[in-house]
DNA sequence: CTATAATCGGAACGGTCGCCCCGTTTGACT
DNA sequence: AGTCAAACGGGGCGACCGTTCCGATTATAG
């Protein structure tokens, strides 16, 4: 490949990874041509279509997220780091919500594996309400992420994380701290 | 005004109501003048733009919230009565969560003040931890309808509802029915 | 019934966006 | 340096959508 053509494909995608993250799926390929210094033919050339494009940037992060994940993380820590990458970033939080372009099925397995996989270790430990099934984590999350993004108030994550606790008020005292302050 | 005009806007009217609590505050205007049997122009006679019909079928329901709100329900009860209005009605999420048209702000206001009422009430009973603001709370239902919105889980407010009690387990075991159960 | 003006409907406009085309440029190999 | 295929870029196409326009229609007063 030659070396204009391996550059240009970097700046489009360190270009593509920035605005996507800012704006969202909902950015125009021109937005990201132009910040990567090349003309949307260039970007179609690398990636034949948009939905490709967006693939290749949030396929990265979902797999650092599922590493993450198996990182020997706790199960409410995770839980707000997922949520941490929505708010941070508005295409994962689009990508979590299904809120435009499909992932491929098995980036989207993974993650969703090792994610069910921290949420039984917390059950079985009774940290979390044994009837949770990983299918309502992923709505929390979307939920959350909707939520924060609304406002800057991320701390509502505690809220959902306090509800999912099987017992409240043992030695996790919302006290301390205000849960949410913003504005 | 000539009978026809009135009865088409009625139509106008009927059709956007449906349609937009089904599909959202996206759906073309043709859409709405297809299902109500008359032409885009005549929408736009008697709307002079899209935001103003939506709008006018969107503050009816917001009015009737509002009506619930004041109409002695339990803070916990009318959380869910939101929540479930957002699900039923795709326009009234998209406008709780801000995205697409704005509506005018005494109908937002209303509403919101009849909510913090509740939840003051609901603090001061001790029923809701007391760190808890309107602010938080209007980000929770969006969150919550995001939530549910994504599968048919209308029951995770539960535990949002849950997490937002100051001590839970007393007299409130979430065993005896299954918090989520959905596909 | 006729005149008249309000109303109707859908074609048309302007703007946006994903995607393609093709004349031009440029890097790599000799 | 010369050659040429690969890569570039931006104008253009088709589709969609909110909005406007105007000839046809129709309700209503006299």
């Amino acid at each position: 490949m030659r070396a204009d053509a391996r550059r240009n494909r970097q700046s489009v995608l360190s270009a593509a990874y920035e605005v996507l993250a800012t704006e969202g799926l909902g950015v125009p390929i021109d937005e990201i041509a132009r910040r990567a210094g090349v003309g949307a033919g260039t970007v179609y050339r690398h990636f034949p279509t948009k939905e490709s494009l967006i693939q290749a940037v949030v396929l990265d992060r979902l797999h650092a997220l599922t590493d993450k994940a198996r990182s020997g993380i706790d199960f409410a820590e995770f839980f707000t780091v997922m949520v941490e990458a929505g708010v941070t970033n508005r295409a994962i939080a689009d990508v979590l919500a299904s809120g435009g372009y499909r992932i491929p099925a098995d980036a989207d397995a993974a993650l969703n594996a090792a994610f069910a996989e921290l949420l039984d270790q917390a059950q079985q430990r009774g940290t979390i309400r044994a009837d949770i099934t990983p299918d309502d984590i992923n709505a929390l999350v979307v939920g959350c992420v909707a939520t924060a993004r609304h406002r800057g108030c991320t701390d509502l994550v505690q809220i959902v994380v306090a509800g999912l606790s099987p017992v409240r008020g043992a030695g996790r005292e919302p006290a301390g701290g205000q849960p949410s302050r913003s504005g």
